[in-house]
DNA sequence: ATACATGCAAAGAATTTGCAGCTTG
DNA sequence: CAAGCTGCAAATTCTTTGCATGTAT
């Protein structure tokens, strides 16, 4: 393990964000200012694998990163982007049972409107 | 609506397959030498937003394009790539309830592994 | 030492866009 | 004819990769 990659694992490991490779990228230039994208890009991938983190893929939109491994799904707010973790219980067996085929995993992104958004949607709405 | 819409759209419907833009491309190019990349790409857009065809998104993979806009998921087989439809009563339901958010709408991707790829792997497995 | 990781820059894949000319209603 | 669409090519965005050098064990 190099000194990049624990910094990269580290920024991921005590942020509440959903970041992407880029902002991830950008965090870790902070620290260490040499640090390359490529670099970035392919800690993101072993790391990935390895289980450490999770990669996010988001439909139009960069693939963010998750310190969690554990299984949850992501909410997306369809106006800033914002991701939010939320947890569906038993969500694999449901889907194996209602398609009645053994389902080996997948990727959801729920849509939603998040509380600032749909403040600001009702204040320019009583304009 | 143009020639090269009502090409591109007539090869969609009479599809059973989930295409990528670009097999949609080349089955046009058949019909239509001239036609180009981004007008495909425009059209494609077009009739998605119109609600004509439907688009999936699919991680690590080009976007496909469904000639069917009832409310259906997809499963993606993980060796070949081919996608299957199918069909879950109230999942949009069973989400909003068992997140207790205003789910507006989500994108799902199902992995398994098709029938051939299953029968494949059987063969293989006993050499 | 030696195996692997880095920085850099270039390449890649998928998709979008600017623009001048052509179609369609 | 006006509005919108096309073909072409260049541009964008996100991500991957080749390679010479550097680093960790």
């Amino acid at each position: 393990m190099t000194r990049q990659r624990k910094t990269i694992l580290e920024i991921i490991k005590t942020s509440n964000e959903h970041m992407t490779a880029e902002e991830i990228y950008l965090k870790a230039k902070k620290v260490m200012p040499s640090i390359a994208m490529g670099t970035v890009y392919r800690n993101l991938g072993l790391m990935t694998e390895a289980g450490e983190i999770r990669r996010i893929p988001i439909p139009d939109s960069p693939d963010r990163y998750d310190k969690s491994v554990k299984p949850h799904e992501h909410m997306v707010c369809q106006e800033c982007g914002e991701v939010h973790d939320v947890f569906i219980d038993g969500l694999l067996e449901y889907l194996r049972q209602s398609t009645g085929a053994e389902i080996t995993g997948y990727d959801l992104n729920l849509r939603f409107i998040c509380e600032n958004c749909r403040r600001k949607d009702t204040i320019q709405g009583h304009r």
